[in-house]
DNA sequence: CGCCGGGATTAGAGCGCTCCAATTATCGAA
DNA sequence: TTCGATAATTGGAGCGCTCTAATCCCGGCG
């Protein structure tokens, strides 16, 4: 279990170790012949370089961090796609770290990348104190996603969440809704400002802004619709902090015996692919994550190749994905709709 | 951006270098007086000791790589949550890398943490070729969760796929199917092992084994489902090689007007929370994934803490979650259960 | 009062690689 | 044939840490 090391690919080979060190790196001054037999040697031996000897003589990793707050959310392998794509494309490797949803791992996560001294790190969903990501960033350029951020040293890539929230709002009560309330996503990434982006929007309107807590999760949606239906009055239309959430919600309310969208309407953020299947069909915000992700990287390779020194705060435009978990609320227009509407019948 | 070193924390305390390095590493022997003189002046220059640095002097990396096949299969995470719950017990940090679902992409996710030298790897639904595991087992102990494997030198954990395709083929013809098609995997991990039970259990029924392919994927079950519905007999049963498949096949049903149970039974594999939600309540294998996971780090750990050196095969027992995508076939079963059935209304 | 023992500390030799300066080989031109 | 230039190769000095062996310090003991 012992491995050559480039020493003994240089012996094997009948070379320097130098000259190996340039073969492994391509390099284009090395002859074809001494380069074929130091391949031939390296091969022989099973040799490969050990990253960690590579690293701290050349002091760079050529590697970026990636943190993701929740696997389970689908909305994070989606902007891991997107990073991945991109990332592909440049000279970096990635590597990865999950937050497992708390503050502690995701610090941990964030620990190894500075230690390991990557070239950057893209934090996805972060809750982190916002202190605690601007020291971090006092290390190694950092790039936060779907956590809006005034730092003018971290560079961010969000949707306009405000905008997001008013968008869902507006669509319900253009429905005719009035009683609307908001699972919102705790101390989650964005959740914030969707909630205040709710807030302002029911205000606007006139309205009284409703809001429950939740977690982002799917577990938190079914807690808190349950807390929303056990209500003497309940809202005619909730709007979940994300799409988890309100599929938690969906559940939840149907096994309560009540439907979606006649008895109420329910909305989420992201749109998530599962929120798009026939199945769930959510009407819902969508997020471009992939999109989102490549910028991630873009944004974080521009520090890295020094083209800029100044802060990033990228902010994309979501959009509303109309579907059929919203509807005009009361009996009156569950009426009107009979018969209209598909029902897949389970 | 130029971090301290440990010399500089030395210097700043007026200590060895050494002894810096025994306090980070919280020796004992250290007396209280410099630890703290220690510990401030690595605070005061904002000190981490540099990962690469470390391992390469200590040749060990405390670190195991964890690769998951496809985040978007919720199966991954799961698995990924009782890694971490191991890993996070034990001294070992944790780095994980998606394949992306391609055999390339996992390939390269493997090298790096081989270049890393990182302690151990785990790979989850592995798409490689036995013989590159095998090659790559050379160099560090891994183990292979979720991909059937005879190797007498790698380790796996497993759920009994044979076993767990029998148990839904069964179940369907204690309902009354005969005409049960398989939506297979691919070259998914696992998905030989099931396809090949499903045929099996089949055959012990005197059935005709029907298998169309599929990849592990919601878009592949969709695709799949699509070939199955345009059939001049279609099955009246179909056994998706997993639950993300299941969904799509099962969105598309309702896309054509279809009915699930009713005009079509539908089983997937996995128990994924998704299978567990009322709104798609589906019938399924149940894989102990967080149980995996953690089976999967102890395994290793008895590699690395050579209290073990044969291979070790654990194969864990599937069991059926009978949920509402399944009933009896045929129009008469469908009148018997007319009302009985909860109806989610969309 | 010198010596001993053990806890605390330190010097120094690497770990396996990159990088730079320096050396050697190669080759065409004068 | 010699020289300069260019190409190819090499030695050696680190990178920032760990680890072993050696040293230091101090109170207690004979």
């Amino acid at each position: 279990m012992s491995q050559p090391t480039m020493e003994d690919v240089a012996r094997l080979a009948g070379v320097s170790r130098a000259l190996v060190s340039l073969v492994m790196r391509d390099s284009p001054k090395v002859s074809n012949h001494s380069r074929t037999a130091v391949l031939d040697a390296a091969d022989q031996l099973g040799y490969r370089p050990n990253l960690a000897a590579r690293i701290l003589a050349s002091r760079k990793t050529s590697t970026i961090g990636l943190v993701l707050d929740d696997l389970h959310n689908p909305f994070f392998p989606d902007i891991a796609d997107g990073v991945n794509e991109a990332a592909e494309q440049s000279d970096y490797r990635l590597l990865m770290n999950s937050a497992f949803l708390t503050p502690a791992s995701e610090q941990r996560a964030v620990e190894t990348f500075l230690e390991f001294r990557t070239d950057g790190v893209i934090i996805v969903g972060s809750r982190l104190a916002a202190g605690a990501i601007e020291t971090a960033a006092e290390s190694v350029p950092i790039v936060v996603v779907g956590r809006p951020l005034r730092s003018d040293r971290v560079d961010s890539v969000n949707n306009n969440e405000t905008r997001g929230a008013r968008l869902v709002v507006d669509h319900l009560v253009e429905l005719g809704h009035g009683r609307i309330a908001h699972i919102d996503g705790g101390r989650g990434a964005g959740a914030a400002q969707r909630r205040a982006g709710f807030v302002a929007a029911m205000k606007r309107h006139g309205l009284r802004p409703d809001v429950v807590s939740g977690d982002f999760t799917e577990a938190g949606g079914v807690a808190a619709m349950r807390e929303l239906l056990a209500r003497r009055r309940r809202p005619t239309a909730v709007f979940a902090a994300n799409d988890l959430t309100a599929v938690g919600a969906l559940g939840c309310t149907e096994d309560a015996g009540l439907s979606v969208p006649d008895d109420i309407s329910l909305v989420g953020y992201d749109n998530v692919a599962l929120a798009a299947t026939h199945h769930i069909s959510m009407t819902t915000v969508d997020q471009p994550r992939n999109e989102m992700g490549r910028l991630a990287v873009a944004t974080l390779l521009e520090r890295l190749e020094g083209s800029r020194s100044s802060v990033a705060r990228h902010v994309l435009a979501p959009s509303l994905r109309i579907r059929s978990t919203t509807a005009p609320p009361g009996p009156a227009a569950r009426r009107k709709r009979a018969g209209t509407r598909n029902n897949p019948g389970r």
